[in-house]
DNA sequence: TCGTGCTTTTTGACTGATTCCAAAAAAGAC
DNA sequence: GTCTTTTTTGGAATCAGTCAAAAAGCACGA
């Protein structure tokens, strides 16, 4: 959980102006991993009824540029917003629920940043997404 | 480079019909590689020039669905489909143009299928997107 | 080779998510 | 407090993709 006070000396560490709308959206983050723009707009909403729609997408995109939450978007998702950053960490998503769980880096920080054939790319980050079936759907599926 | 008569067979081989726009989007999709939906709308048309928008959807999800091509969708990009199929390669996409290339595995046919906390999914692909900056892009930034 | 039936394509409207725009409001600095 | 910059607002617009009903096309058996 964060605290307003907490969210506040977040957005100023980043030289984020502190405004209305910006506390919420980022404790909403907090609050929900994973969470979509609909749902954090929804989650905002019990706390700032009038904010507008256009206003959590800024804030999400403000606070996603300085590095204070993180985009992901998983095939056939819309993006998710989540408060871990900078630790490296992957995804596991369900294929039928589309949940999504966190999955530590097994192998280190940098994982399978070595691409085997690169082109010529430099490349800054390996991303990883594993896909398969929660414990819940796989208990349906057995019939 | 793709026949004809080579797409006819495919199509037949998973018991899907050949019908007018499938040869030609199975084409498409065989010269273009990273194609998003759009560039194989504007290729197939240039054989056939009265397809639907709609067809070519319809086709490109027929195709998927059977395994004959694959969708990938890289954060922040349309879907997008390449004919490499069941050879478990990667892709390394550039931040700044979006150019895809393709990877092989660095470390066998299914790497880094181990997560280190499973939550009790059940795990049956993993999936890594390199992100960098491709050849091009990279020189243009040294300013 | 000619129906017959099921699948696919077409057409056009429509949805949902996101972005753009210009004006008004609020936040922070002096 | 006033001023400048940045943010929020509200509405319109865009874009990719979907839905549904009618028309067309394909495959199979006679």
């Amino acid at each position: 959980m964060l605290t307003t006070v907490e969210a506040e000396q977040l957005l100023r560490s980043v030289n984020l102006r502190v405004t209305r709308p910006r506390l919420p959206v980022l404790e909403a983050v907090y609050a929900h991993p994973h969470a979509d723009t609909d749902a954090i707009v929804t989650a905002v909403r019990g706390d700032l009824p009038s904010v507008s729609t256009q206003a959590v997408y800024n804030v999400l995109r403000a606070l996603t540029t300085v590095g204070l939450i993180r985009q992901i978007e998983p095939a056939g998702s819309v993006p998710r917003y989540e408060s871990r950053v900078g630790d490296n960490h992957h995804h596991v998503v369900c294929r039928t629920c589309g949940a999504i769980a966190d999955v530590d880096c097994a192998t280190g920080d940098t994982p399978c940043l070595t691409a085997s054939t690169d082109h010529g790319f430099v490349i800054d980050e390996a991303e990883v997404v594993y896909w398969g079936f929660c414990p819940t759907c796989t208990s349906t599926r057995k019939t």
